[in-house]
DNA sequence: CGTATTCGCATACCAGTGGTATGTCAACGA
DNA sequence: TCGTTGACATACCACTGGTATGCGAATACG
């Protein structure tokens, strides 16, 4: 009908580069697709938006959603890769301005938290990820993406004999988690000062790793 | 019909009791719903479960749901709450059988980190409750049950000078994300050596805690 | 250059879901 | 005894995620 002419023709309209017009229009598709997902799960929640919602902001079909991606909750899956491979990149950058092991795991925790501490992050990270995916399978991306700086710094860390002998698995989850929480909390948080204190109180949480 | 006939005298039967026929029936219409919708739960997550399947394990009707709860979040929260309930019981009963209140943290976050191993309980409390109630209503239900036991003690502790004087809201949050995710990932663990390490480990962040 | 093919969607449709409005019968109060 | 009410049961609805099919423009091919 007229509506498909007008769908037709603006995506007619908008790549005109001879060089791969599909491959062009099929990742425009696909990325408005993800940005408008990840800006609707980030703001009301997994559970809470519709697929016509969704395609109606990316201004595309439910026929190009189910062309890209598997269902909801992969598409919720891309958008939580995307989300924790920011956050991750982060951590990473922040630790990697210190050349010290010891500080690059304080400045990694600490950028962990202000990233996570972003609500918009937060509700597709800690909330929705685990309820929807199952918490093995987030886990897993979680650790592919940012936990595994963690980890690694620990190891670097217990390696070097600046942290008593341990295994490093159990210690990261534990610290990993009250991070998780931590920025949970302070998102809800009134008074301005908790930050402060919450980053206080980790750091003194991870400086008391060093003493047996 | 004969169908509703057939559950008309089932009920019936049930009860025979002259002092309140009526109070009686309907508590225990309430306690299956709750006990099969928790087991469902528990099972395969809220949003796997349907009410159709919650009410024929219950064998009552749908009616019978929305006369007793607002709505599947509610009898989702009545679970919640239930659950929640019970360990926090758990934990204060472990934390009384210590005298001394340093030994009652400690002998409490050990049971906590028990009691929340428990899948059947994981998938309620610390997967779904968050994503289904939102994250504020899920943390003060929370700390009414369990958490509420953790800040008393720290607060103790802060009191007698056990523990440096500090703010007490940062520290429980920390210590509680630390073991909800501790206690995730035990349950997915398959070394049975990771229990014992986990629960020295968050040992060791205690005794930390003792020390500036 | 024509044209067959494939790719990237758009449309139409469906089964199942939470939720609601209404009906009904047994227990209770008077 | 009898009207009232409480505790459901039934029937129905709007909507949701998911699927099957259709179609037209870009590309591969002779």
């Amino acid at each position: 009908m007229a509506e498909r002419r007008e769908q037709r023709a603006r995506r007619h309209d908008m790549a005109a580069g001879h060089p791969g017009v599909r491959a062009r229009q099929r990742e425009q598709t696909r990325a408005r697709l993800l940005a408008e997902s990840r800006r609707l799960f980030a703001a009301r929640g997994y559970a809470a938006v519709g697929l016509a919602e969704i395609v109606e902001s990316a201004e595309v079909t439910k026929g190009a959603l189910y062309h890209h991606f598997g269902g909801k909750a992969e598409l919720f899956r891309a958008v939580l890769e995307e989300v924790q491979r920011e956050v991750g990149e982060r951590v990473a950058a922040a630790a990697e301005q210190q050349s010290d092991p010891w500080e690059q795991l304080a400045a990694g925790c600490q950028a962990f938290l202000t990233a996570t501490t972003e609500p918009d992050l937060q509700r597709i990270m800690l909330i929705d990820g685990p309820a929807v995916l199952g918490w093995n399978e987030w886990r897993a991306m979680d650790e592919a993406a940012s936990a595994r700086h963690l980890t690694e710094a620990l190891a670097v860390l217990v390696e070097a004999e600046v942290i008593p002998a341990q295994p490093v698995a159990p210690l990261a989850r534990l610290l990993s988690g009250a991070m998780n929480e931590a920025a949970l909390w302070l998102a809800s948080s009134t008074d301005p000062e908790d930050l402060a204190h919450t980053r206080a109180a980790l750091d003194r949480m991870l400086r008391a790793l060093r003493q047996g």
